[in-house]
DNA sequence: AAATGTCTACGACAATTGTCGTATTTGCAA
DNA sequence: TTGCAAATACGACAATTGTCGTAGACATTT
């Protein structure tokens, strides 16, 4: 019965998040490869970020040797579901059509990814006559 | 050619702005009573946050007789185009797909809505056999 | 004009974020 | 065992947020 209260994770957490799904388990050093590849930041605000996010409990650290590894206990399909549904409600009021023509109206998405939208729809739909 | 800049509201502003884009132009008062329906808050707190809003720019005031007035700089449809812009290329890496499915999925869409979907993506897509 | 009741302007505060710099600690090569 | 290079722990900072409290400005009613 207890709302999911799912870890809202701001942008750049967001980013260490998904360098640890990718690389998980992930070392910080790993992470902080993947992060700076796209992105100019220092070593320690990498290690920064994963550490607060390990006190939030939102990654978990595995000292195994003399490596220290981090997982994430979120899955990342929640953590996504959880940003989604958040503007679906704050911005859309819950609107899926609304937030949907927006996030295709404008964007320049591709025709496939209509038609593959489209397929999906027709498949969650039971059956219509 | 320039990137829209837009704006990207915390989400205490955004309820003030959409308050706004409703009653505009808004007096504090109303924005004040608006948002005090569906959560506790001091009249001095939504005052501040449109004064905030106002600095940055992305309210205006406009005051006429003694009444202080505002209404908004950014239009609703490209704010909340902005917020799903975001997390589609930050969380989804642009996939409108992923996005939908995360939207749709797990969230009880009801069946019209799922069906109006339906009905829009068949309109936006060109034609096919 | 004085008293009242509203508003608005300001500034204060604690919490959170994003970023680092500076110790420390550790593991491994000499 | 020593010593260095690498990784981690700490803590510092400025900026931003969300929330208010307080005080000063206005308008309205007697």
């Amino acid at each position: 019965m207890a709302k999911k209260q799912i870890y809202q994770p701001t942008e750049a957490e967001l980013e260490i998040l998904k360098a640890v799904w990718e690389l998980e388990p992930a070392s910080v050093r790993a992470i902080f490869e993947r992060i700076s590849a796209g992105k100019n930041v220092g070593y320690t605000t990498v290690l920064k970020q994963v550490q607060r996010l390990t006190e939030k409990g939102v990654l978990e650290k595995e000292v195994t040797d003399g490596s220290h590894l981090y997982r994430s206990t979120l899955r990342e399909s929640d953590v996504k579901q959880h940003l989604v549904d958040k503007i679906l409600h704050t911005a859309f009021d819950g609107s899926a059509l609304q937030m949907m023509m927006h996030a295709l109206g404008n964007d320049k998405t591709t025709q496939e990814e209509l038609l593959a939208l489209k397929k999906w729809l027709d498949q969650q739909i039971p059956d219509k006559s």
